[in-house]
Parts: structure tokens; C-alpha cells; sequence
DNA sequence: ATAGAACCGTACCGTACGGTACTGCAATGT
DNA sequence: ACATTGCAGTACCGTACGGTACGGTTCTAT
């Protein structure tokens, strides 16, 4: 399994995808992240993978190697629908805010999401581990890079009139509140589905009350 | 030093403050929070903080007591002004917000609540820990205990229209948005303290826009 | 069929750390 | 002056884990 060594035959950047079973060990890694946090040892990795340590160690070089494997992996699964060529209404303006405010928040309070979270968070303290990089660039970064150009959209529609730094800056703040640190921090109390679609819509009334152009409300 | 041990002389809960010496020890612990996260040993606090492992075994049991004796020491620090007795200008309940909202960004945005709420993050993760919950209820329940009344005073003077709840979640959202989480992911880009004021100022008059009976916006 | 690689399982090594035990010193109270 | 107590400093122990080595097995390619 060197395709972690051989450089992308074709062309340049290329992260190849894992193997089937290189997901499988990764899968394992991520339910092990969700039971037990940052806590898990390599050897439990290589028995319930049914592997051994030494193959963990031969394609991932280390425990932080294998980490950001899975982060990445994981990351690259959540890419988020790609919400697109809005004719330029405003219903489906708001529609597809609202759906991206959904789905924003039913990821965030995912276990999987949390206990990866988690896990960045700790290794951005302790230098040596880019962990809490890759989740930023995967988590609050990206989602800003899909929705500037929505926001973009909106505004050469006139639906909005907002800069997109600011315009980013209100809709996260509206939409996920103070639910993501409740969930790191451990409260029980996790949104239901139902909330979550209130919390959205509502999120996307009053982003768009407070930077719609001529609100009628 | 058997305060730990000792029931209150007086009355009832009384966790008594920590002694001179011991706020040495605890200051040393925020320090390597700091420095280091959670890796820190025990070895490494005697050292620096010139006392002997013995010691703080005796006095905290072990580490996690440690670590919570330090958290809680350090919670009630940041007991945050009391904004307090508003007469019922719309003017003055802004300001009451503002400078209570700049105060809280600059709290958590300070290098001892990033490594605090760190620490939390990753224990709430194991379980055989309390301080996820500590945090907690010394960060976001403690700041919505403090804000309610004051949403409440507003309301009685007909300077908003909210329901309590809905009314922290929304002043939250606007006033913290993705600092909190980008700090805690190790993002370098820390707002500066004009920044804040800006934060501030823009998240209350959001605020009032959203939920001000009478806007005059 | 055979060579070679990949890989599983396990044993092993070094280290780091949590926690304990012991020694001696310094202060305090009698 | 003397006993008691608290603590610094250090040595020590057990364990858990990261990382390596190796024997034996299965798969693949020629």
C-alpha cells in the first residue's frame, strides 16, 4: 500500500482516497475518536482494524500521521452540497440559506464532528500536530469559501447589501450560536432535528431582516 | 493545609479560596496551560512552582483535582462586573450591553480562557472528568445567568421584545459568531482590541435592530 | 512453481508519567 | 530545649503506550 509514497502518477497535488482497506482502518479510527477521544492507542486501532501495528505505522509513519489521515478523509466526505445557480428570487435565496444552515448545524452536532472537533482543539494546544490547521481549514474556512459566493450572488441580485467578510461573519454567528462550544463542552442537551429547522430558519430571517435591502418585515 | 478537607467553620458550601500558597501552585498550572496544553506533568508544576510532587498529592488528590482546584480558582477570577441597577434609557441599556459584550470577547479571546476551554473541550471528551462541565457552567450558563436579568430589565422598559432564551441565544450569536471556535482551533488571526470594540458595538446594534420594539433603524 | 512483497499477530524495548515512600530540614508551639 | 508537623527534594515503582522487530502466512506477479 505505498500509494502514500509514490507521487500522483498522472499529474501534481492528487491526496489520493484511501484504499477500501485503508477506510476500513480509518473508519475504526473515527468510531475509536467518538467512544474515547484523543485516548485510544495504536495498538486498539490495529486490533479492531484486524491489522497490525506495524502496518499502521508502515503507511501512516506515526500516531499523528494516522490522525490526519482520517481528519482529511473524514473532511473530504462531508464536502457539503453544492448549492448553486440560484435563479436569483428570493424565496430561493432564503431556501437555500436556510438548507445550508441545516445541514451546517446537523453536521456540527454529529458525533463525529464533535469528538473530531474535540480532538483538534486539544492538539492546537501542544504544538507538533497541524490537527487544529486541517480542521480550520475544513470546518470554518470552508464553509466560509462556499458561502461568500452565495452571499456574492445575493448581492449582485440585490437581495442583500452586505460586505462578505461581515456578511459571513452574521450568518455564522446567527445560525450557530452558542451550539457548537455547548456540544464540545459536553452539555446533554443536543438539538433536536426539529430545532435545528426552527434555529435555520429563523437564522435566515433575521440575517436576511438585518441585511436584506428592502426588507418587508 | 486541610482546607479542602475541613467542612466549612461557618455555614454550608463555602469552597474556601485558595491559600497564598496555593494560588502560587495554580497560577503555575495556568501558566503551562498556557505553554503547553494539557501535557504538562505533574512533576513539572512541583518544579516550577518549587513545591514537591507529596504535596500536591496531599492537597489535590490527584491531577484532575488539580486541574478543577485550578479551573474553579480561576473561574472565580473572571467573575465579571455586575452590570447592574440600568435606569431605562434605551442609551444606557446599550452601553450596558456593548461594554458587556467587549468585556466577554476579551475574556475569551485571552490566552488563559483559550487554554482553559482547551483543556475542558478535550476532557469532556473522556468522561472520568467534571471539567467539561465546569467550564461550562462557569462560561456560557454563567453569562447567560448574568445577561437574562438584564434582558429582563429591557423588556419591562419596552426597549425589547424577546423571550429570554432566544434572546442570549441571538445576543451570542452576534456578539461571539466564530472567534470563540477559531481561537480554540488555533487560528493566529486574534481580533485586537479596537476590532473588538467594533464587534461589539455592530453585535448590539444588531441586536436591538432585531429585537428593539421601536427600531429607529 | 517460485520469489518476493504485504501483512497479521505478537513479543519486545524504551520512555514518560502518575502516584508513593523516604529523608532531611525548617518552622512552630510547648 | 525539644517534639511535632509540614514540606522540599529525590528516589522509586508500576503501567501504559509509542514505536520496532520478527516469525509465519497469504497474496501476487512472473
Amino acid at each position: 500500500m505505498n500509494e502514500h509514497l509514490t507521487i500522483s502518477d498522472n499529474d501534481a497535488i492528487a491526496e489520493q482516497s484511501p484504499s477500501a482497506r485503508e477506510q476500513e482502518v480509518l473508519s475504526v479510527v473515527l468510531d475509536l475518536m467518538v467512544e474515547e477521544g484523543d485516548g485510544f492507542s495504536m495498538a486498539s486501532v490495529a486490533r479492531r482494524a484486524s491489522c497490525s501495528k506495524e502496518t499502521l505505522y508502515r503507511w501512516y509513519g506515526d500516531r499523528d500521521g494516522l490522525l490526519t489521515a482520517t481528519v482529511q478523509w473524514q473532511a473530504s466526505k462531508v464536502a457539503m452540497p453544492i448549492l448553486d445557480d440560484t435563479n436569483l428570487t428570493l424565496s430561493a435565496f432564503s431556501r437555500t440559506l436556510r438548507d445550508f444552515a441545516s445541514s451546517w448545524l446537523t453536521v456540527l452536532t454529529s458525533d463525529v464532528s464533535i469528538a473530531l472537533n474535540r480532538l483538534a482543539v486539544s492538539h492546537a494546544g501542544n504544538n507538533k500536530s497541524s490537527l487544529g490547521r486541517i480542521v480550520l481549514e475544513n470546518g470554518p474556512y470552508a464553509m466560509r469559501t462556499r458561502l461568500l459566493p452565495i452571499f456574492l450572488k445575493g448581492q449582485k441580485a440585490e437581495l442583500i447589501d452586505v460586505r462578505g467578510d461581515e456578511a459571513f461573519r452574521l450568518f455564522f454567528g446567527l445560525v450557530i450560536a452558542d451550539v457548537q462550544i455547548r456540544a464540545l463542552l459536553g452539555d446533554e442537551k443536543k438539538p433536536t432535528r426539529n430545532e435545528i429547522q426552527e434555529f435555520a430558519q429563523k437564522a435566515v430571517d433575521q440575517f436576511l431582516s438585518l441585511c436584506g435591502k428592502k426588507q418587508n418585515q
